[in-house]
RNA sequence: AGGCCCGUAGCUCAGUUGGUCCAGAGCGCUUCCUUGACACGGAAGAGGUCGAUGGUUCGAAUCCAUUCGGGCCUACCA
């Protein structure tokens, strides 16, 4: 083993080697097992970035996650199949590519649609790879031979597919209806793409003549532009103000229109003035009322939000321009009767801010309350768990309230939707393929809807349409239903709940191959339509100051930039060690620094290993290979001392910990205990412990080194792959060196995770270590205290309150006198409690044997300091154990150990009160 | 309008079903140490009664109510 290792941990050049090695030897890469598979299987499905993505830190933490769980699966002997692929993400693209268009002067239409599409495609060959390409980089196991893209022939044919059954089925239908128009884009968006922002408004009150009256009817709106469009007034039928003007019209100012007052429950009597103009092809109430009242729906904007002839005078102005101009002149006429402050809640385009105008439009919906009561279903009984639980209930609420949804858009780039108009009878055909011909009036004079579909609408099919549905594939039957879905909550409803309305009704039926299902540890009636069986919901990475990052308020943090300074290894620590399930992340650059410290701990221990080892055992390699195959604790590991039984103890409770961690998705929870395992432990005290074994004499026996150095590589091995999922390059790279080339797998990746042996545990140890460990500490804490020099060695007096302590520091006087400084250790029949400056707990005192008098003044402080404390402790403990209620209820277990530690505390009182004495403390 | 989350050391955060957690970590801070794995290091230490109030309980940072402060999501109120 070659220990010419560079000093300091350098991740940069060894990552991108391991990296692009994983991608070479696709070691990732599943095959379709076959019939009479008997292992388990896992399935995860990368949510697709878009193609015009570029990695930011949200990628990063849920790519960080997924690959942990998804290698911490494939090392616990699961067939795991992580698949990537790309978004072709419809708006985002086609403005993508606009923009460039734009800087060479071009515009869309005048390109063409056909031209146009084809130069996003190229758009998307020439950069639609950068995010994989960034996450080859970080390392994730995914399978790039099933690589997909949104667009690919295959999936296209599934959108179609999907498309004809729904229409055919009747849940999908067209028709006028009001949806969320963005006149930038000039497209129809849905309910999720509108953001609402809190602006302080206006609030007009326009005062409308009462035909054949001198009366007026003052209605309030804060679109007043819209008013040349109203068809009605409403005021309701209760509202006794108003009851002598039913039946009666007024005169539409500007538009010089009678229109008819209506009585309906859209006007809310407490409101403004009870009265309300109705419009029912500019919102979305109106028209519902419009309905009722069968009341004209006169549009008055164009696509672009333009006024268009229909606003007569107002023609061609812009929207806003219109506005003024309305009130200048309803200002004009006497009849704008008010301005108010107001905040209104104004629904903004999610992508380019513009706002949102509701507008009358032919689109294409799909009739939810069907699929919804299903999805619902889903996650109600169960068949899928969410985690964190709020998010159930938020998603739950969800499905309850939910409107139809808009899927056609007015783009070009994205699936077409399958869908003819005959150009001589108007007939709207929907088809797999394009017909003939009408199959009304035989017309060949068809055209292809112009309209594409939300981009939504195709990732929402990825679970089973990756599998090669509608194909009964057998990759279907033994990766469907996915097990898990690592997503963020922003698209919670976007994709998650989109992909289990589907999923549920495409794949009705299904069924996994059952010894499959079994394998993996799946109830044989668990139904096997839905997506996926488990939902974890990450938190949101905001950066240190828990501001949300944005490009706009420029506090970005970009991880490749992170990456280059700490390594991608202290980077996904960092991530998965603040990833507390629920709560949001604030990005502490400190943290990482922290982490990639770590690494460099690692790196370090490493070294010291491969030294002593090259010196002792040239050639030792891990025991018998067991690491590659599963095995319980550590095989071939020497417990002939106390640290070596106590190391192997603590890696079995932390193996069992991480791994109970890791099932739950406490991420932090699994790297915290790596980290002060391999740092507080296994560096801090076994390191020093088993050095004396390591250092032997020229000419002595050797056979203890010997020993210590295959527990120490055993140990090593078997904690790298315990770290590999959090850590992959660092442990890879360790973990290739041990074997020095002649690696039992080709990567550490493959080998077997470390699983907890209970047998190995080893309390007595645990507890005997403490002890030496509270007595280095308290003979350190001593010498400080009497600023002792360091290289000085101190004798020290030990009493031991029990034979076995005693004889326990005896077995390991050694490493006290080498952890502690000191140079004698001399055993004493009574209690040092009633010596100055000696230090006790409730097994043990201890006394450093040394002239210099301790500060007296600042000794009785501290001392007066742990009083305190220790009186707290027990006036509290006593009150409990005083009472009989307590006595009663609580367990016994509990008051067991509380008397014990009253015992503990009250002995350490008596110490600390003897001392005190005999210091002459006040 | 409805719903959700957060408020624990100077800073950033842990603390799973209430009990040995009246409390931990990292960074920062103080003192000391370049001892052949590591100064991206080692040793010792200071520092918080868990936003506030009230309640439930034998027992609460942990449950409930109210309140203050911060953040988020959903919604067709003119």
């Amino acid at each position: 083993m070659p220990h010419e290792l560079p000093k300091a941990y350098e991740p940069g050049a060894i990552e991108a080697r391991w990296a692009e090695h994983w991608v070479r030897e696709k070691l990732f890469s599943v095959a379709t097992p076959g019939a009479g598979e008997t292992r388990p299987v896992f399935t995860l499905l990368l949510p697709p970035p878009n193609v015009t993505g570029r990695l930011h830190m949200g990628h990063m933490l849920n790519q960080t996650q997924m690959d942990i769980i998804v290698r911490w699966h494939r090392m616990r002997g699961f067939i795991t199949l992580w698949l990537p692929g790309t978004d072709h993400a419809g708006i985002a693209t086609q403005m993508m590519v606009e923009k460039q268009l734009e800087k060479e002067g071009k515009k869309r239409r005048e390109l063409g649609r056909e031209k146009f599409v084809e130069r996003v495609w190229e758009w998307k060959r020439e950069y639609g790879g950068a995010i994989l390409d960034q996450m080859k980089r970080l390392g994730a196991s995914v399978d790039w031979d099933r690589e997909y893209f949104t667009m690919d022939e295959n999936l296209s044919h599934a959108v179609r597919e999907v498309f004809v059954r729904l229409y055919e089925e009747g849940l999908i239908y067209r028709g006028n209806y009001i949806v969320n128009w963005c006149p930038w884009h000039e497209t129809a968006i849905s309910d999720l793409e509108v953001k609402h922002e809190e602006v302080a408004g206006k609030l007009w009150e326009i005062r409308y003549p009462v035909v054949g009256s001198s009366e007026f009817i003052t209605v309030a709106t804060t679109r007043p532009e819209t008013m040349l469009g109203d068809t009605a007034i409403a005021v309701n039928a209760k509202d006794e103000r108003y009851t002598h003007l039913h039946g009666k019209k007024v005169l539409l100012p500007l538009m010089k229109r009678e229109i008819p007052i209506i009585t309906d429950d859209l006007a809310q009597p407490e409101f403004g003035t009870g009265a309300v103009k109705v419009t029912p092809a500019h919102d979305p109430n109106d028209f519902q009322a419009g309905l009722r009242h069968n009341l004209p729906q006169i549009n008055v904007m164009d696509e672009h939000a333009h006024m268009n002839q229909n606003a007569g005078a107002y023609a061609g102005l812009d929207r806003f321009a219109a506005r003024k101009r309305v009130l200048h002149d309803l200002q004009e006429q006497g009849l704008l009767a008010a301005e108010k402050d107001y905040t209104l809640s104004l629904g903004k385009c999610d992508r380019c801010g513009t706002v949102v105008e509701p507008r009358l439009s032919l689109q294409w919906f799909i009739k939810i309350k069907p699929l919804a009561d299903r999805a619902k279903r889903a996650v109600e009984s169960g068949e899928i768990t969410i985690v964190p639980e709020n998010f159930r209930q938020i998603y739950l609420n969800w499905m309850t309230n939910i409107y139809d949804w808009c899927i056609s858009r007015q783009l070009w780039w994205g699936h077409r939707i399958p869908a003819w108009t005959c150009a001589g009878c108007k007939e709207v055909m929907v088809a797999r393929e394009a017909p003939a011909k009408c199959a009304k009036c035989g017309s060949a004079q068809l055209e292809q809807v112009a309209d594409v579909l939300d981009t939504w609408f195709s990732s929402g099919l990825l679970p089973f349409t990756t599998l090669g549905w509608p194909e009964k594939t057998r990759d279907l039957d033994v990766f469907y239903p996915n097990t898990l879905m690592i997503t963020g909550f922003d698209i919670l409803f976007f994709w998650l709940a989109r992909m289990i309305m589907f999923g549920c009704h495409f794949m009705q039926g299904h069924q996994q191959d059952p010894a499959i299902k079994k394998a993996s540890g799946e109830a044989e009636k668990k139904d096997d339509s839905v997506p996926f069986r488990h939902v974890y919901i990450h938190a949101l990475v905001r950066d240190a100051e828990r501001q949300k990052m944005s490009k706009t308020k420029g506090n970005v943090i970009d991880p490749l930039h992170i990456i280059e300074r700490f390594g991608t290894d202290a980077t996904r620590f960092t991530l998965a060690a603040m990833a507390a399930p629920g709560t949001d992340i604030a990005f502490n650059e400190s943290r990482t620094e922290g982490y990639r410290a770590f690494a460099n701990k690692i790196w370090n221990a490493a070294r010291f290993m491969f030294m002593n080892v090259d010196r002792i055992e040239p050639g030792l390699r891990p025991g018998d290979g067991r690491g590659v195959r599963p095995c319980m604790g550590i095989a071939g590991f020497s417990t002939q001392t106390l640290e070596d039984r106590w190391i192997l103890s603590r890696f079995n409770r932390v193996t069992a910990d991480v791994n109970d961690a890791l099932g739950t998705y406490r991420f932090h929870e699994a790297a915290n205990r790596i980290y002060d395992f391999f740092w507080g432990e296994f560096c801090d005290w076994y390191l020093e412990l088993v050095k004396p074994r390591l250092n032997f004499e020229e000419g002595a026996d050797r056979s203890a080194a010997r020993i210590a150095c295959v527990n120490l590589v055993n140990l090593f091995d078997a904690a790298l792959r315990l770290l590999h999922p959090v850590m992959p390059f660092i442990s890879e790279e360790i973990w290739q060196t041990i074997y020095e080339g002649k690696a039992p797998a080709k990567s550490i990746a493959l080998t077997a995770y470390p699983q907890a042996d209970e047998k190995q545990f080893d309390l007595g140890a645990e507890t005997e270590m403490a002890i030496l460990q509270d007595l280095i500490v308290s003979v350190r804490n001593l010498r400080a205290e009497l600023k002792v020099e360091p290289k000085v060695k101190v004798p020290i007096e030990v009493f031991a309150h029990e034979p076995q302590i005693r004889s326990m520091i005896e077995h390991n006087q050694g490493a006290v006198e080498r952890l502690a400084g000191a140079e004698k250790i001399t055993f004493v029949e009574n209690s040092l409690a009633k010596v100055a400056g000696a230090r006790g707990t409730a097994r043990f005192d201890v006394h450093v044997v040394y002239e210099r008098k301790i500060d007296a003044a600042a000794e009785c402080e501290r001392l007066k300091k742990e009083l305190e404390k220790l009186e707290r402790g027990m006036g509290s403990g006593q009150r409990q154990l005083g009472n009989e209620q307590f006595l009663a209820k609580a367990p016994a277990n509990v008051v067991e150990s509380l008397r014990k530690q009253q015992a503990e505390l009250a002995i350490m009182r008596e110490k600390t009160l003897s001392k005190m004495q005999e210091l002459g403390c006040s």
